[in-house]
DNA sequence: CCTCCACCGGAACTTACGGAGT
DNA sequence: ACTCCGTAAGTTCCGGTGGAGG
């Protein structure tokens, strides 16, 4: 699996940044940048006043129909205030259903009401999938207990008894949150949850807040970690259409200038995305890029079909970015697949490989075993840019049929920017 | 009902690399 | 200088399998 990730780092904490480029045509000879710096500056008709209160990943104060959820997990996790080690916590469901926002939201109350109270209680937001391996996540924990650690080069066992020895030397507990932890669990195992369930820190003690996704994760479990991490747990359902109204309107209020949004473009984008999972994060981001878009217009305000600009915008530079930063025999394999479906071959797994081969062999690059290139394939088919389905052909075996799912034109734009590849698409178009 | 194709996909291993500790 | 560490990309090996054709 492939990871793409942009990291921004904000009061200790990294996030995940989505970008969305958008362009816009040069003008004539004069300095393109001129318009841009004039309408900027000037500010004719700003529809966002506030930026960063649309970004999916800020925690506002107050989080629409997730009172009930909130309750939960401050419950359990309130007995710090009475110095006891609350119980461990799991949150479920899809995403953008608001279990990373509640958990922050209830771990920014509780360390202020903790530190006001004096307690030694330090509360630790980590993004397995962000971190990416166990190594990171440790370094992560060791910088919030205050050890600084090199990122390489010291063992995963070395850190680990770094960090409790710093943590149980400054008497310090530890509530730690696990977002996406199925990630870290899939691609490293429950070692380490293993090792923090039971470890003591001196006085202090350390309790798992594990976020997961993925309603299978369980299964992933040793049954001794299972037991001991899911102590109390708490499921989040998708929102509604209508909640998700709520959400927005709750955003649009503070971050847009009144008026230059309807009801009708809030139903929108709260429609759209609850087509998907009722995903919110998707729904902010729609309304975001159609503010984006309707102000880079200069228009009053944000109309229908700005949201279907946006919509489409999203998705395209979602494909594009994906696609730009393909290593070079992930992009051949995505060549031979487009080629050969557009030259209407039959696209299978042995007939891919096949095209691969010549391509890597007119390129002068050696190729990869048809082992390697498989994985490729399937890493593309989770990014979305291709599909795949298993079917069996009976006696003349089993593999698996693979569909492009972009235009062919689209990705042929993408990929002819490579000048390595432009070659094979001359022909074509 | 059995065979056997053309792959799938898990697991262990290899290689290359950058860095820490001593 | 030398050893040990984690990560990433790739290879080797191999057991597994749905279903058309015998």
């Amino acid at each position: 699996m492939i990871k793409w990730r942009i990291m921004v780092k904000t009061n200790n904490y990294y996030h995940h940044d989505e970008i969305t480029v958008l362009y816009r045509k040069e003008t004539g000879g004069e300095d393109p940048l001129e318009e841009i710096i004039r309408r900027h500056s000037q500010n004719i008709n700003p529809i966002i006043i506030k930026h960063d209160l649309l970004r999916s990943e800020y925690v506002p104060s107050f989080l629409p129909h997730r009172a009930q959820h909130i309750k939960a997990v401050g419950n359990v996790l309130a007995t710090v205030l009475k110095a006891v080690k609350p119980s461990n916590l799991f949150l479920y469901g899809k995403t953008g259903t608001g279990k990373t926002a509640v958990c922050r939201h209830v771990f920014n109350r509780l360390s202020e009401a903790v530190s006001e109270k004096g307690l030694n209680v330090k509360f630790v937001y980590v993004n397995c999938r962000l971190a990416g391996t166990e190594y990171r996540v440790l370094a992560e924990l060791c910088a919030a207990a205050g050890v600084n650690v090199p990122f390489t080069g010291v063992s995963k066992g070395e850190l680990f008894r770094r960090f409790q020895s710093n943590a149980s030397r400054s008497n310090t507990s530890f509530v730690i949150c696990f977002d996406e932890v199925d990630a870290l669990v899939k691609d490293f195992g429950d070692d380490l949850l293993y090792e923090l369930t039971r470890s003591g820190l001196g006085n202090g003690w350390v309790s798992l807040v594990g976020i997961s996704n993925d309603l299978l994760f369980k299964d992933m479990l040793d049954p001794r970690v299972l037991s001991s991490l899911s102590e109390e747990e708490v499921v989040f359902q998708p929102y509604t259409a209508t909640e998700l109204s709520d959400i927005l309107w709750n955003r649009a209020e503070a971050a847009l200038r009144p008026g230059s949004v309807g009801d009708d473009v809030i139903k929108l984008c709260a429609a759209l995305a609850a087509a998907e999972h009722g995903d919110a994060r998707r729904a902010l981001d729609l309304l975001r890029v159609s503010a984006e878009v309707a102000e880079r217009e200069g228009a009053e305000k944000i109309e229908e079909h700005h949201v279907r600009t946006a919509q489409g915008l999203i998705e395209r530079g979602r494909v594009k970015e994906v696609i730009s930063s393909l290593p070079l025999h992930s992009r051949i394999v995505l060549l031979a697949i487009y080629v050969s479906s557009k030259k209407g071959l039959e696209t299978t797994s042995g007939t891919i490989y096949n095209i691969y081969r010549e391509f890597c062999a007119t390129l002068g690059v050696e190729p990869l075993t048809d082992r390697r290139v498989s994985t490729l394939v399937s890493e593309l088919d989770m990014l979305g840019i291709i599909a795949c389905d298993l079917v069996s052909y009976g006696r003349h075996g089993r593999t698996r049929r693979i569909k492009p799912t972009i235009a062919f034109d689209e990705v042929a734009e993408i990929l002819g920017k490579d000048d390595t590849l432009s070659g094979f698409l001359d022909d074509l178009s």
